[in-house]
DNA sequence: CCTCTTCGCTAAGTAAACCTAGCGATCGCT
DNA sequence: AGCGATCGCTAGGTTTACTTAGCGAAGAGG
C-alpha cells in the first residue's frame, strides 16, 4: 500500500533541473533568486524537490534562466494531453529534422548524436499512471 | 499606465474561458469540479478570477475538460517567455532541454553542438560555457 | 592566526491556495 | 400551496506556497 509517490519524483526531477540549468549558467543561488523575483531559501526547497512552485514562479525561473516556459512546465510535467497521445520519445528528433536553421550534414550528425545517446538505454521514465479516459 | 493590472486581467480571462468551455460541456460546477477532484467553490472563484490556481490544479481542470493544458495556458496569455520571443532555432533547443531521454551531461553536449551549428549569439549577459565532458 | 565574503541551508512567520459547511434562488413535481 | 433536487455563491478553517532573518562551512586576503 505505501508505495511510491510519483508526484514527489516528479518535483525532484523538476528541482534537479533547474538546478543544472543554474549552474550551467554559473549563477549562484540568490543570484537566479533576483533574477526571479524570489527568495533563495524558497528556490532552494523547489531546486530540491520539497515545494510545488506556482505558474508565476515556474515563469519567473524560466525568464531568469533564458529558457522558455513550457520547457521547465514540460519538465514539470505538466505537458501532454489526455486527447493528443503524442508520446512518441522522438520528439527531439522530430524538432531536429524540422529545423531550417540546420544544413544537411549537420541535421545527420545531429541526429546521430542524438540517437547514439538514447538509442536503446531508454531510461526508464517514472511511473505515469493515465486513469483511462 | 500606471493602473493597470495585466495579472488580473490574465486571470479573469482564464477563467471566463475555463467558464465557457464547461458550459460548452454542458457541465455544472459542481460536475466539473468533481471531474477535476477540486471543491466547487474554489472553481468557481478560479472561473470568476479570484486566484491563481496552481500547476496541479490547472492540468486537472484540463484533463476534466478534455482540453490540453496548452490550451489554458496559451488561452490565459501564460505562455510566451518575456525574454524569449525567439520563434527560430529555438525549437529544436526546448526539445532537447524537455527531453526526458537524456543524461544532463548529453543534453548539455547536444545543446552544445547544435548552437555551435547554427552559429548562435546568445545575450551578452550569461556566460555560456560547456565543461568538456 | 583572523576577518570579510559568499555559498547553500534551516527556522519561523505571513500570505495565498484550497476545502468543508451552509445559504438563497430557481427549477420540476404532487 | 407545498417538498425536494440542483444551481452558483459566501463564510470559515486547514494546508501549502512563499518571505525575512540568520546559521555554519568554505575560500580569499590581511
Amino acid at each position: 500500500m505505501a508505495g511510491e509517490d510519483p508526484v514527489r519524483e516528479q518535483l525532484e526531477a523538476l528541482g534537479e533541473f533547474i538546478r543544472s540549468q543554474r549552474k550551467q549558467a554559473q549563477l549562484s543561488l540568490r543570484d537566479l533568486a533576483e533574477r526571479a523575483n524570489v527568495s533563495n531559501p524558497y528556490l532552494s526547497q523547489i531546486e530540491r524537490g520539497l515545494h510545488e512552485p506556482s505558474v508565476r514562479v515556474l515563469k519567473a525561473i524560466a525568464g531568469g534562466l533564458n529558457l522558455s516556459v513550457e520547457t521547465l512546465l514540460g519538465r514539470a510535467g505538466l505537458l501532454g494531453s489526455p486527447t493528443d497521445p503524442d508520446e512518441g520519445p522522438t520528439a527531439t528528433e522530430h524538432a531536429i529534422l524540422a529545423d531550417p536553421y540546420l544544413g544537411d550534414d549537420q541535421r545527420a550528425s545531429l541526429l546521430a548524436v542524438y540517437r547514439s545517446y538514447v538509442d536503446r538505454v531508454r531510461q526508464p521514465r517514472p511511473a505515469e499512471d493515465e486513469p483511462a479516459p
